[in-house]
DNA sequence: AGCTCAGGGCCAAAG
DNA sequence: CTTTGGCCCTGAGCT
């Protein structure tokens, strides 16, 4: 039956050339989109990926994920007609192509256990059409081809890049750049005072050197801000600064990796993929123990305690992240070549982007997010992904960041004066605002695990409009929030309302996420935004 | 308007 | 007889 190339979905991306077809021109315009993801033969992730239910051949999406023609079938079958299976074993069948067809009964319960969704199942029988799992689809795709490019970025070669100090963008807001385009030519300045740490990259002296050095002429880019990539907004009288700066990066070679960029040794260690139990994915196992425990069981604290370790088990390993947003600049870089730099609001944009990446795939990953409908999975995504960017900025700083400076996903510090003496009105209130925080947040001392409590807080807001399942979003809400409250009471004896601090400082997150969209959307109106780019899709959704 | 692609239906083959 | 799975049809959403 399996006819060779016979595969309706699958032969047009086996045949795809990636010199001729016109998506490929993408990568030249340096989007991280979905449409890049496609074309290209090793980018198709269904022409190379087996089925997770039986190793088969995959044929596309199927239900919420790419499975291959068989399994669509056998789960489409099994909901529409409300089948009820039975294992003659221990329900632990093994479950490959050849005895797939043995135990209905468990094929279907891996169905579910990899994330086939009955409700993709339509009730109605309509036929065609597109269901609501677009984004999902997008999302995954997005994701399956940073890890893909990720993986090419590791392999055993080296990427020289350098650029030159001229670049062909125009400042935006000086209407005669603007319309005529014309390339400025940068001296060396006050960016050059951007820090590289000597130890935030490179180790033993092994590096893949990547030098970045590129003109600021849109305006000066604050890397400090949140969501990187922040200019200052347009405003009467405005002058365009211009100015170059300078990003030096030394990555490690791949033997090296991961990335290890502890600026100091003062500041707590950032754990490497290798010995951080936070490298690892989180395992799809259950809920928690610790979850349906009542609060008055005698060891609470110890509940709580290994409920915030789960929590934080999911969480972003840093190492890997800033590895990947290097690995993504670099790509981006080499596909322009020497004559066409990124310029620095790209390149903000870009390392924003990567960021989304990681927390849309951290809340992915989450159990306790996993169990709520996609529909829910996607608005309370989209509700509070430019919070999560701030909280996730908050933390680095809190964490990795020197007084004075800014710490940026890539290592690099950057003086907050250097900032403050060049930007523009919007992207000082925002540099000054978020300082203001961070300061706040230092002085209470906030942890990992308080970070984690605040993210899961942000990402489950049960007053997100559309959510279906309320109870459930309140549930874990109300969960992480008793968690953090004991949290800060155990670990700060002497400090009763830190808990209390903690969340005062949840409306100053949204008020400068709300700042932080709202600029980034008059950046999207004026053309600076790179398409195709999850933030602007993030961005859109809002805004339709 | 044409294309894409994920969901549904059909039906020969297999069990 | 029922189940499987490869192929084709359909149509909303996108370009």
């Amino acid at each position: 039956m399996d006819l060779p190339g016979h595969h309706p979905q699958v032969p047009h991306t086996l045949a795809h050339h990636p010199a001729s077809h016109p998506d490929h021109l993408l990568n030249l315009e340096g989007s991280s989109t979905s449409q890049e993801l496609q074309p290209e033969p090793e980018g198709r992730p269904e022409s190379v990926e087996s089925c997770p239910v039986c190793g088969d051949k995959v044929s596309g999406y199927h239900y919420g994920l790419l499975t291959c023609e068989s399994c669509k079938g056998f789960f489409k079958r099994s909901v529409q007609n409300n089948k009820h299976y039975t294992c003659a074993e221990q329900q632990s069948c093994p479950m490959d192509l050849s005895q797939r067809k043995r135990c209905p009964s468990c094929r279907f319960q891996k169905c579910l256990a990899v994330g086939m969704k009955r409700e993709a199942v339509r009730a109605d029988r309509m036929r065609g059409g597109r269901n609501k799992f677009g984004p999902l689809y997008r999302w995954d795709r997005q994701m399956k081809q940073q890890r893909v490019n990720h993986q090419a970025n590791t392999a055993p070669h080296r990427i020289k890049m350098e650029t030159t100090q001229t670049n062909k963008v125009t400042a935006p807001n000086d209407p005669q750049q603007m319309s005529s385009g014309t390339s400025t030519s940068m001296s060396s300045d006050a960016f050059h005072q951007y820090h590289v740490l000597p130890s935030s990259m490179g180790q033993s002296g092994v590096s893949m050197p990547l030098d970045y050095t590129m003109s600021a002429d849109r305006g000066l880019t604050s890397p400090s801000l949140p969501c990187p990539g922040l200019h200052h907004r347009t405003f009467p009288g405005f002058v365009p600064e211009r100015r170059e700066m300078d990003l030096s990066y030394s990555p490690p070679a791949p033997a090296n990796y991961p990335i290890h960029p502890t600026p100091s040794s003062s500041l707590t260690p950032r754990s490497t993929p290798a010995s951080s139990p936070r490298s690892t994915p989180r395992s799809t196992t259950p809920l928690p123990q610790v979850l349906i425990q009542t609060p008055d069981t005698p060891s609470t604290s110890t509940i709580t305690t290994s409920f915030l370790e789960q929590l934080l088990e999911g969480d972003q390993d840093e190492s890997q992240l800033c590895a990947k947003v290097l690995a993504c600049l670099q790509r981006e870089q080499a596909n322009r070549g020497k004559h066409d730099c990124l310029n620095t609001f790209s390149i903000m944009c870009k390392m924003a982007d990567q960021t989304l990446f990681g927390l849309v795939e951290w809340a992915r990953n989450a159990a306790l997010f996993k169990e709520l409908k996609v529909e829910d999975q996607m608005v309370l995504l989209q509700s509070c992904w430019s919070e999560l960017l701030v909280l996730d900025h908050l933390c680095r700083q809190v964490i990795y960041g020197k007084e004075g400076c800014i710490y940026l996903v890539t290592g690099q510090q950057i003086e907050v004066s250097t900032i403050i003496s060049q930007a523009g009105v919007t992207l000082n209130s925002l540099v000054s605002r978020t300082q203001d925080l961070v300061s706040k947040l230092k002085s209470l001392q906030l942890d990992r695990h308080e970070f984690i409590c605040l993210k899961y807080l942000v990402l489950f807001n049960p007053d997100v409009k559309s959510v279906h399942g309320r109870r459930q979003v309140e549930c874990t809400q109300e969960k992480v929030n008793r968690a953090l409250m004991e949290h800060t009471q155990r670990t700060n004896p002497g400090h009763s309302d830190k808990f209390g601090q903690l969340l005062l400082r949840l409306p100053e997150v949204r008020s400068i996420s709300l700042q932080v969209e709202e600029y980034l959307y008059q950046r999207h109106l004026l053309g600076d935004l790179p398409c195709n780019s999850l933030l602007s899709e993030m961005l859109h959704t809002k805004h339709n």
